[in-house]
DNA sequence: GTCCGATATTTTGCATTCATTTTTTGGAAG
DNA sequence: CTTCCAAAAAATGAATGCAAAATATCGGAC
C-alpha cells in the first residue's frame, strides 16, 4: 500500500506473455505491455520509470525499453526528463479538461460517420447493447452499467469505419484511463438519469441516422461527463 | 532523380542546427529533423529508410536514430516491418479519406471550442487574414490564398484554447502533408468559388459564436476539400 | 543538531559490439 | 540465357560498454 508499484515490480510471476508470441517483434509486444503496465496504474502518477527494474521485470535489456519509452512518451502516457529519465506524466485538471473536450469532438465525428454508414446489424448491437444498460440503471447497477456504456461508445465508433479515428480515439483513452473520474455517478443520481436520458437520445438520433444532431448530443454528453466528474472530483 | 532520396542525402551542408541545441536533448532535437525530413519528401513513399545513411546524415549512431524511427512510426509516418528495418508508410486512398475526416472533425471540434472562447482580438485577427485571402482569391493568386487558408485553419485550431487538440491535429496534418492534394483547384473554377463561399459561411458562423453550426460547416468544408482532392487526383 | 560541500554511487544517453536474419552475389545446372 | 542454390555481404535487433550527468552518502563546519 506504502510503496506505490513495487507490489508488481518484485512480486509478480514471470515475464508477461509477450516473450512467448513470436509472431510479432519483441519492441511491439513489449510496447504493448509497457503501455498496460502504466496504464493500469503499477506506477504511481508522478514516479520516476524505474530503468533497471523494469528491464528485470521484461527480461529485455535497456535499448529495447528505452525505444519503447521513447514511444509512450510521444503519445503522451510519460514524458522525458533531459539526463533525468522518465516519469510517469501526472494530468492537471487542465489537462483532463482537454482530453475529455477531444475525446468529445472525436465521439462526436465518429457518431456523424456511422450515420452514414451502419449497418441495420450493427445499429440492432448497440441497441441491444443500450437495453441492457437500461436494465441495469433500472437495478442501480453501477459495474453493469459502465460496462454497456463503454461498450457502446466502443461500438459507435467501430461503426465509423475510420482506423485512424479508432487509433487515435484509443490513444487519448488510455491517457485518460489512469484517472479515476468514474465510479462517483452514485453520490450523483440525478446525473446518472441524466446521461440515462442522453443515451436515449444518442440512439434515437444514430436510429434516425441524423448525423449532425447525433454529433452534437455526443460532444455535449462528454461535456456533461466531464463537468459531473469535476464536480465530484475536484 | 533516379534515386529518391540521394539528393538531400549526400549534398546537403553540415548537419540541421539540432546539434547546436544544448537545451533540448538530442532525442527530441532528431525526431523533429527526422520528421522533418520525412514529412518534407525528401524519402520517396514507400522507400526502404536506410539507417545507415541516415546516421551519418545527421552525425549519430544507430541507437538514437532507431529510438526516433520507433516514435515516427507510432506517430503513423512510417511502417516498421520485421527484420526488415522501416519504410516510408504510403498512404492508400482509403488512408486519405480517414486523414481528411478525423481532421474534419478535429477541426469541427476547434470550431465548437474557439466559439466558446475566442476574444475579439483572435477573431479580428482571422477576419484580417479572411479578407487578405479573398484579394488573393480576386486575383486568382493560388499561392497566396493557400497560405491564408492555412492560416485560418491554423488560427482556428489554435483560438479553441487545447494543447491536446492543437498536436493530434498537427500530427494528422503531417501524416497528410505527404500527399499532393492541392495545385488543383486551378482546374476547378468552381470549387475554388464554393470553397471561398465555405469560408464566408466559417466566419460568420465563428463571428455569431454560433459553434454547433460552424462545427457542421468546418466538417463539410473539409469533406468537399477531400472530394476535390480525390477527384482530381484519381 | 542542522546545514553545507566533497566524494562515491547510481543513472542516463549514446556508441559499439554481437548474434540473426535478410539480401545480394556468384556460379553451376538445365 | 535463364533458373536455382549456396556462400558472402549487408542490415537488422538487441546486449553490452563507456563517458557524462545526476543523485546519494558521508564528513565537517557552524
Amino acid at each position: 500500500m506504502s510503496e506505490p508499484f513495487l507490489d508488481t515490480l518484485d512480486e509478480q510471476g514471470p515475464a508477461p506473455a509477450e516473450v512467448a508470441r513470436p509472431v510479432t517483434s519483441l519492441h511491439e509486444g513489449l510496447l504493448a505491455a509497457l503501455r498496460d503496465f502504466i496504464v493500469e496504474g503499477h506506477l504511481a502518477d508522478g514516479a520516476r520509470v524505474p530503468e533497471r527494474a523494469l528491464c528485470e521485470r521484461f527480461n529485455i535489456s535497456r535499448t529495447p525499453l528505452r525505444e519503447a519509452l521513447k514511444v509512450l512518451a510521444a503519445e503522451g502516457l510519460i514524458e522525458l526528463l533531459p539526463n533525468r529519465g522518465a516519469r510517469v506524466r501526472e494530468l492537471s485538471p487542465e489537462d483532463v479538461r482537454e482530453l475529455f473536450d477531444v475525446m468529445g469532438g472525436l465521439e462526436a465525428l465518429a457518431g456523424r460517420l456511422a450515420c452514414e454508414r451502419i449497418s441495420e446489424a450493427e445499429f440492432a448491437e448497440i441497441e441491444r447493447v443500450h437495453h441492457d444498460m437500461y436494465r441495469f440503471y433500472l437495478r442501480r447497477d453501477m459495474h453493469g452499467y459502465f460496462h454497456c456504456n463503454q461498450a457502446i461508445h466502443q461500438l459507435i465508433v467501430e461503426a465509423a469505419g475510420n482506423i485512424t479515428l479508432a487509433a487515435t480515439y484509443a490513444n487519448l483513452a488510455g491517457r485518460i484511463r489512469r484517472v479515476r473520474y468514474s465510479a462517483n455517478l452514485a453520490k450523483d443520481r440525478d446525473r446518472w438519469g441524466e446521461a440515462m436520458r442522453e443515451h436515449e437520445a444518442i440512439l434515437d438520433a444514430l436510429r434516425r441516422r441524423a448525423g449532425s444532431e447525433l454529433s452534437d448530443i455526443l460532444f455535449l454528453h462528454l461535456r456533461n461527463k466531464r463537468k459531473a466528474a469535476q464536480a465530484s472530483a475536484g
